[in-house]
DNA sequence: ATAGGGTTAG
């Protein structure tokens, strides 16, 4: 068998032109065939004689015999049996026009099954055959244009499934460009897969041709799209689409309501809870009743607004009707710690144990959190070493917060031990466990040994991102060495990392403090160079700077672009400013602004 | 086949 692959290609070509050439009766394509013999031939492949089968055709390559069994019209099941068993060698390669062939002569007699289960072996095989020729050769391959519809919406899916979703929105475009019609079995896992790896735009794309190609759209169809737009805040569109789906006689449903709401909540912004009441309100008006998601992704959305009170009211809502499950639970308890309330959010935890809900490790993570930013690190301690109790384990997130405390209490031996310890117990360290300590060592003033942390992660398999490089920053900068940070700039965009407003902020920062404004303002030109906007902590850090040369004009200046740039000050540029310019006997034009602050 | 929760930098 093997010996014969490596002359296959010539003999496709050859064959190709054969078959064209001469009358569909030639079933002989080599002189030194034997004589193919297609009832022996079909029976030994049907009761997998194959042992026997290669004594009869010791001499022919896999394709002469493929060849012989299509033009003799071999049953197609027949013909897949030999694929299959040919495919038990791993590295041998199907001429992609004989694939074709068979998913032809498959579709025919409409063997879906088959063509299903083929079609997700061969996009799972080391065979990339590129989707434009498997295109090329299906539509030129001379089978009925339906044959082709059916075989392509397979196709798509056979990749969707198998985590292809790029070559699965390349086979969907293609399907276009040829006019094979797919369904919605293939589009919708299409559009699914396409939201999971956050590719909205191709989501748009896909959901303008489903309509446009007029592919009949379902109820899952626009909940997927609605969901993608609305995880990445497009949320007008995702409400436009709503009205498309009415408009075509499909209603929304709890889901759909469920995607808009979680995108309001999660937008950010002043008022965002509010739209999100609001289009509970449209849903409860449209007699669509809400579930537990619906009251989860609320009570979520006021937490993370530091509105717990609210959440705690739609909380007892909820429990009118509806029974909270360990996420609501979660989700109250990270509120209530990330504001300081620990006493209630262990209140919480034990009403859950009461009502036969089990804590999980985010629960667990929550409460350490909480511990932890109150420098209770005896108590966060003993919540780790509960986890392993209860027959749970830590994840890396539970370890990265105990790190990142013990370093912020400068406890840099205890970190390195959890550091090394959770490797013995198979949890592997990530980026963010590295920053954790970088920062740590930063804030001792030790950047050398930060950087050494940096290069120990990288020989590890582990890439720096953005933050990791925005610790090294700063800590060059609140060292004094703004010069060799600005440094860092340029390793940053030779690894392809692209600086935040943070890095340069930071950078800024630097310079300014050591009282090198050019160098400052230089900054803020590259930045705006890179199309980043001067943000508020930009001006913030420039106002501070000039400030503190006491070139108060010049701060005055700076204050009134930033009002210009409609960019609202924040406490800190009130800090700044009273100490600094207000004192001094300025009156910058922020009456407004100022009262605003000072109540906030 | 569609929806929800936890860590790091200014």
């Amino acid at each position: 068998m093997l010996k014969l692959l490596s002359s296959s290609s010539a003999c496709l070509y050859a064959g190709r032109t054969c078959t064209r050439l001469c009358s569909s009766t030639s079933t002989s394509t080599t002189p030194t065939s034997p004589p193919f013999n297609l009832p022996l031939i079909s029976e030994l492949i049907e009761k997998q004689h194959w042992s026997e089968f290669k004594t009869h055709l010791k001499d022919s390559s896999f394709v002469t015999v493929a060849r012989q069994l299509f033009d003799a019209g071999a049953d197609s099941m027949i013909i897949l049996r030999y694929f299959t068993w040919s495919q038990k060698d791993p590295k041998f390669t199907h001429p992609l026009e004989l694939t074709c062939r068979l998913l032809h002569s498959l579709a025919n007699v409409k063997e879906y099954p088959d063509i299903r289960a083929f079609l997700d072996r061969f996009v799972r095989s080391h065979e990339n055959h590129s989707v434009s020729s498997i295109f090329h050769l299906l539509a030129t391959g001379g089978s009925q244009f339906c044959a082709n519809c059916v075989i392509v919406d397979m196709l798509v899916l056979a990749y969707v499934k198998n985590m292809r979703t790029r070559l699965g929105f390349e086979a969907f475009q293609r399907a276009g460009d040829y006019g094979f019609k797919l369904s919605k079995l293939a589009c919708n896992p299409l559009l699914s897969g396409l939201v999971k790896e956050n590719e909205i735009g191709c989501v748009e794309y896909v959901y303008k041709e489903i309509i446009r190609r007029r592919i009949e759209a379902d109820l899952f169809t626009f909940n997927i799209v609605i969901n993608g737009l609305c995880k990445v805040g497009k949320l007008n569109k995702a409400r436009d689409i709503t009205n498309d789906m009415k408009a075509r006689g499909i209603p929304p449903n709890v889901v759909t309501y469920n995607s808009l709401i979680d995108g309001y909540c999660k937008m950010g912004g002043l008022g965002k809870m509010h739209k999100a009441d609001a289009i509970l309100k449209e849903m409860v008006a449209y007699n669509i009743c809400p579930n537990e998601i619906t009251f989860n992704i609320l009570i979520d959305g006021f937490c993370k607004d530091e509105n717990v009170a609210s959440a705690l009211k739609v909380f007892e809502e909820m429990k009118q009707g509806l029974k909270p499950n360990v996420v609501t639970y979660n989700s109250l308890i990270n509120g209530l710690c990330c504001n300081g309330k620990l006493d209630e959010a262990c209140g919480l935890r034990d009403e859950m144990l009461r009502f036969g809900l089990k804590p999980n490790i985010v629960t667990y993570n929550a409460l350490i959190n909480g511990f932890c930013k109150k420098k209770r690190m005896k108590e966060a301690r003993e919540l780790f070493d509960d986890i392993r109790n209860q027959g749970m384990a830590p994840n890396v997130i539970t370890y990265n917060m105990l790190i990142d405390a013990y370093c912020k209490d400068e406890r840099m031996e205890e970190a390195y031990a959890l550091f090394h310890s959770m490797s013995e117990r198979g949890v592997s360290p990530n980026t963010s466990t590295f920053n954790c300590q970088i920062s740590g060592f930063c804030r001792q003033g030790n950047v050398g040994t930060a950087r050494k942390f940096l290069d120990e992660m990288e020989s590890r398999g582990l890439k720096a991102d953005p933050i990791t490089y925005n610790i090294l920053i700063d800590g060059l900068c609140k060292g004094g060495k703004s010069r060799k940070a600005e440094r860092l700039l340029n390793e940053m965009f030779k690894k392809g990392l692209s600086p935040s407003h943070v890095t340069y902020n930071t950078l800024m920062d630097g310079y300014c403090r050591e009282g090198n404004m050019k160098a400052a303002l230089n900054v803020r030109v590259q930045m705006e160079k890179e199309g980043k906007r001067a943000n508020i902590v930009t001006f913030n850090v420039l106002i501070k700077g000039y400030c503190m040369k006491g070139k108060l004009e010049v701060a005055n200046k700076l204050l009134n672009e930033m009002l210009e740039k409609g960019l609202i000050p924040n406490r800190t540029t009130y800090e700044v400013v009273k100490e600094e310019m207000m004192d001094k006997g300025f009156l910058p034009d922020i009456d407004g602004h100022l009262y605003n602050i000072s109540r906030s």
